[in-house]
DNA sequence: TCGTGCCTTTACCAAATGGTAAAATTTGCA
DNA sequence: TGCAAATTTTACCATTTGGTAAAGGCACGA
C-alpha cells in the first residue's frame, strides 16, 4: 500500500485564455468552472481512453459530462484543446514515480518501489493508462513534444543513476533503458490490455497480488547480484 | 534470426458472400479479387493501427488502397467486416508462436525461443501488433470471442506444460499466467510504444540487438533454476 | 430592484462519413 | 469476335461531427 493519491489532480494551470495585453494573469475561475471543467475533463479522459481522440466526439464528451456541447465549447476551445489538457495533466502525473526514484537510496528498494507504483498507479488508474497507451500507439502526435522536452531528460538522468549502481556492484549489470521499458511495459499491461488479462484470468479480487508477487520476483532475480 | 515467414498470410477464408442455397461454395476468388482485396486489407491495416476502428475512414483506406470507396464496398460489405477480417487473420498469426512451444523440448529453451520470436514479429508487423493493442486497448468490443474461444483454451493449456516444468523443477517456480503476459507485454512494448522507444533510444539500427540481448537476461535469470 | 457579467440553451451550419444506385467499362472465354 | 459477367466509376444520400451565433437565464452586488 503505498501512498497514491485517493483521486487525480484533474486540473492544472487551468486555462489560458489569451493573457491581458499588459500580462495581468486571468481571475481566478469561479466555483462553477472549477466544477465543469473538472466534469468535462473526467468524462472526456473516459471517451478518449476508450476510442482515441479521432473516434472520441463531443457529444459523447458532452453527455458523459452532463452538459450541452456548446457548453462544452464555452469552456473548452474544441476537441482538441481538450485531449492536450489531459495528456498535459497526465504527463506530471506519470512521471512521478520516476522522478522520485532517490540515488541515494538503497539500489533493488528502489527499483522495486518504483515497479510497485507503477502497478498501483495501473491499477488506481486506468483510463489514465489507456490514454496514453492511445496516444503513443497512434504515434504520439500531440504529445512528441512532451515526450522530447519532459520525460527524455529524466529518463535519461535515471538511466545514469540505475547505471552507476551497476558499475558500483550493487545490481547485476544490464541494459538501464531496457529495464525500465520492460518495468513500464509489464506494470502498464494490466491497465492497457485488461480486456484480454481479465478473460485469461479468472480470478479478479486477487489478481493484483499475483502480479505484484510475480513482478517482484521477476526484477529482483534479475538484479540482485 | 528465426524462421519468420517474409509476409504475413493476408488472406484467409476469402469471403462468405451468400453460400447458395444448395450449399454449393463460392467460386475460388478471380486474380483481381485477390489483388485488390489484399490491396483493401493492406491499407486498412495502416488506418486501423493508427487511429483505431473509429477514427479510421473508408476514405483513407480507399486512398491508401488506390481504389474509390465504392469500389471498396465491392469486396467487403462495410467498414466492419474490413476489421473483422483483419482481426481474424491476424489472431492467426499472432497465437502462432504459442502454439509452438513445444512441452517435449527443454523448458527454458522453449520459453526463450518463444520470447525471441515474439520479439521478431514485434519487428517485423509493427502495424500488425499495434492494430492488436489498439483492439484490446478498446476492451476488445470485437474480438472478445476470438479471445474467449481461441485464445484461451491455448493460454491455459501452455500455462500448464510451463507449470509442470517448473514442478519437474526444470525450471524457477513463477506463475505461468504472469511469466507470459510479461513476455507479452515485454516484446510487444517495442512495436506498440515506437514512438516513446524512439524517442529515448537514439540508436535506431543496434536497438534489436539490445532489446534481445536483455529480454534474454531478464527471463533467463528468472527461470533458470 | 435593477442591471451586469457569467453561464446555458436553442437553433443552426458546413464538412466529413458510411453507404447506395445505377450507369459505364473492362474482362474472360465460347 | 461477341457477349455475359465481373469490375469500376459517377452521382448521390442520410447521418454524424466539430463548431458557431445569438438569444435567454441566472446570480449577486449596488
Amino acid at each position: 500500500m503505498l501512498t497514491t493519491p485517493g483521486r487525480l489532480p484533474l486540473f492544472a494551470a487551468i486555462p489560458e485564455k489569451e493573457a491581458a495585453l499588459d500580462g495581468t494573469t486571468d481571475k481566478k475561475p469561479s466555483r462553477i468552472q472549477m466544477r465543469n471543467r473538472r466534469l468535462i475533463l473526467d468524462a472526456a479522459l473516459e471517451v478518449f481512453s476508450q476510442h482515441g481522440y479521432r473516434g472520441a466526439t463531443l457529444d459523447q464528451i458532452a453527455e458523459g459530462a452532463g452538459l450541452s456541447k456548446p457548453n462544452i465549447l464555452y469552456y473548452f476551445e474544441g476537441k482538441e484543446e481538450i485531449h492536450i489538457t489531459l495528456l498535459n495533466q497526465l504527463m506530471e502525473t506519470w512521471l512521478d514515480p520516476l522522478v522520485t526514484l532517490d540515488p541515494d537510496g538503497d539500489p533493488l528498494t528502489e527499483i522495486l518501489n518504483y515497479v510497485h507504483r507503477k502497478l498501483d498507479m495501473a491499477h488506481e488508474f486506468p483510463r489514465e493508462s489507456r490514454l496514453f497507451a492511445g496516444e503513443i500507439l497512434q504515434g504520439a502526435p500531440r504529445m512528441a513534444p512532451h515526450l522530447q522536452a519532459g520525460l527524455q531528460p529524466l529518463f535519461d538522468e535515471k538511466c545514469a543513476v540505475i547505471g552507476a549502481w551497476m558499475d558500483a556492484g550493487h545490481l547485476t549489470r544490464a541494459d538501464p533503458r531496457h529495464l525500465i521499458f520492460s518495468i513500464w511495459a509489464t506494470t502498464q499491461h494490466y491497465a492497457d490490455f485488461a480486456a484480454q488479462v481479465q478473460v485469461l484470468l479468472r480470478e479478479d479480487p486477487a489478481s493484483q497480488a499475483g502480479a505484484r508477487e510475480y513482478l517482484t520476483a521477476l526484477f529482483t532475480r534479475l538484479l540482485k547480484p
